[in-house]
DNA sequence: AGAAAGTAGCTTAGCGCTAAGCAACTTTCC
DNA sequence: GGAAAGTTGCTTAGCGCTAAGCTACTTTCT
């Protein structure tokens, strides 16, 4: 047995000695990783959600800037790109992309070799605000992580890349 | 340095190594903790998503009929207490109470002694469905932590504990 | 070559959640 | 002791996402 040292409890710990009470026949050991995997989700999406309204996007709308500005030059993908990418169907996509053409920060234009087509292209506005928010973005993220040393960051990364692994394949 | 064996890449790898090409200047370290975290944190909610819908419950239904049922007798609560378990705002609470109580599986009553307040409560067959219920979800987890051996699962229990604890605190 | 079936692409209707609103009790201050 | 302010409790309106629907292109079969 490796040595794990007492920690203070965390709700996802109250919530296990709750099911023990009632139902001790239940292994509960998987909520130790899930139940916590969840909570940290909610509690992240809410600081990085609260660090883009600074720029007057949602996190979803950040997402649809992001993936532009990373394929390169000349920032254009179609929105069924956009959509596969973000794993979301061309419905929500259609929405996000009308509020940010909206506020200037991207272009639709038809596809010249499909007439079904068309093609989303960051604006210089939306570039310089994509650069600017994703240093924003990623620093509350940093400052999260920073209650863990660099080798234990880089074993909490290692860990969840193996179960991310195993789960999404 | 600790060790840290190659593994093969991982979407959030190549998310990085884009970024990597484009904005060579930005630290990505936190995304490998927290783009793993809210990837794990979908796909793990899909599968639980589908292993409650065999009972013709959601998961946030789920969720409400398992507070209730760790609670312990008589299995019952206030809405007004779920929705603070639950972070939930008591609006979403007044839906989820309507549907399960449609289905049968709870029943609300008038506090006695607060003629604004309410009781909720688990029918019989909400306490069997439950319990039935949570046996499966959990099976869906275990499962899929099974692709780390009971050490590394320990080890990853603790470092989200410490994370957590620092980032809901 | 022409037509019919299939596929890809995008905008419009239902659902679930959060935010405002309304009712009932409690407390505090004079 | 009474009234006003505050708190707690719950149902009704806006927002964002998924699922159905419609259009345009493509392919395949005769």
């Amino acid at each position: 047995m490796s040595e794990r040292p007492e920690q203070r409890k965390d709700p996802v710990d109250a919530i296990i000695e709750q099911w023990a009470k009632v139902r001790p026949d239940l292994d509960t050991t998987a909520m130790e990783v899930f139940g916590r995997v969840n909570r940290l989700s909610i509690a992240m999406a809410d600081r990085v959600t609260k660090a883009y309204a600074a720029f007057g996007i949602s996190r979803g709308e950040f997402d649809v800037l992001a993936t532009l500005r990373r394929s390169g030059e000349p920032y254009t993908l179609s929105p069924r790109q956009l959509s596969a990418t973000l794993m979301l169907t061309t419905g929500g996509m259609t929405g996000r992309l009308d509020k940010l053409e909206r506020a200037g920060l991207l272009r639709r234009s038809p596809d010249p070799h499909d007439r079904r087509g068309l093609h989303v292209t960051l604006t210089d506005k939306g570039l310089a605000l994509v650069d600017e928010a994703v240093g924003v973005g990623l620093a509350a993220q940093t400052e999260a992580l920073s209650a863990l040393d660099p080798e234990q960051a880089g074993h909490l990364a290692d860990l969840l890349r193996k179960l991310l692994r195993s789960t999404e394949g």
